[in-house]
DNA sequence: TGTACATCAGTGAACGCGCGTTCACTGATGTAC
DNA sequence: TGTACATCAGTGAACGCGCGTTCACTGATGTAC
């Protein structure tokens, strides 16, 4: 049944798996490690084996969720252009349902959760949006544009975008004509702020 | 020293106060009803006679707090066009340091918070993007917009709006510089939404 | 291959603590006459 | 105005519970010879 260090990756696994689980609706501030231990059935004492903390436990969940999102966001910038709305916002949609439980996670905790936790979503947003400003550059039309202008519209973006997979957690997934509206509704904010880069050069400073 | 009803009203106030200072960086579902009890100087059970729960208590710290919110967004919008921009960021920022207790339970319990009080922010949210989508399609150029279209970009501004009260909060506001970035940051993406809204009618459908 | 020892994931008892909630109460304020 | 009774915000003891963390432990897996 595998080598120690196999087992123990396993039992670790487990834990991150069962927390996501267990925080469905709920905040990580209110999850305690007994009942992490109790849902992978090990004693309470065996966590401190895997992480120092449910602090840690919660970085470790945020190191997995993030991998999730830029996944997500790669696949949506390989489209172009005005088509790659459309595209974007298909990937954007069909990953959150892939990955809900970490999704849910990532806009639960993004504010609300303990500080640790917070700090490191932050750290790494901020990066997803510069990747994305480096993208934005090479589009047609946004050469011109400052560094500092496409970070602004990048964060906007990916703003916009967290607004879009909220909107997608509290529609249920059942009754497709709510999840069509949802999706149409991000389609047409990502036109919108597209348009309004497409005339950024003749309004700025 | 007042009338009984009058002591009492004051003494649910402390309570609604000390539990907003003490949800300053913490969430909802971690503060106890004892903590706030000590805090006010109350022996805990005497909490019954304001609230039934502290669910019951969140709620109403939603009332107080969406009332900050509600001033803030009617203030922005009795300016008009383009200068409106700079005028509603100014006034936001204001209002965030004049009320950041509100605007930090806001954002926090926003997603992370217990059901009951999130779905009081929800309600309260999506009537405000209503409003503003009102106001917006009396904007000049405004008028041939549908009515969903201009909730659609209200959606976006009141999420954008959001998006820096967060930036405001996490700004340390003795650093003015940092707050000058912030709130440059914010006019651009504001007037980005602008910019495409202005040119809305001829991409869409 | 066999033996002796080391490692270490998971065990189980025990601790002290803060929690929400119950209950019967007190005593100042309010009301009726 | 004075007296008798009702109201009710706040009290204080008590409860059972789940929590995080400590500690000495067990016994299967891994390693050295």
């Amino acid at each position: 049944m595998g080598t120690r260090q196999e087992r123990k990756q396993r039992t670790r696994q487990a834990l991150l798996d069962a927390a996501l689980m267990l925080l469905a609706d709920r905040s990580l501030a209110s999850l305690s490690l007994r009942e992490v231990a109790r849902a992978v059935g090990i004693v309470p004492t065996a966590f401190y084996r895997h992480f120092a903390s449910m602090d840690d436990l919660g970085v470790a969940l945020v190191e997995d969720s993030m991998r999730s999102l830029r996944t997500t966001i790669k696949q949506a910038r390989t489209q172009r252009a005005a088509a790659a709305i459309r595209g974007s916002v298909a990937v954007l949609a069909r990953q959150v349902r892939a990955r809900e439980p970490h999704f849910r996670f990532l806009i639960r905790e993004r504010y609300g959760g303990v500080p640790a936790v917070r700090r490191s979503i932050a750290v790494e947003l901020k990066l997803i949006a510069s990747e994305l400003a480096v993208d934005l550059g090479r589009f047609p039309g946004m050469e011109a544009c400052s560094g500092d202008d496409l970070r602004m519209a990048a964060e906007l973006m990916v703003g916009a975008m967290l607004g879009i997979v909220l909107a997608l957690l509290e529609v249920d997934p059942h009754h497709a004509e709510d999840e069509k509206d949802v999706v149409a509704t991000a389609e047409k904010q990502l036109r919108l702020i597209a348009l309004g880069m497409g005339r950024w050069r003749s309004a700025s400073t």
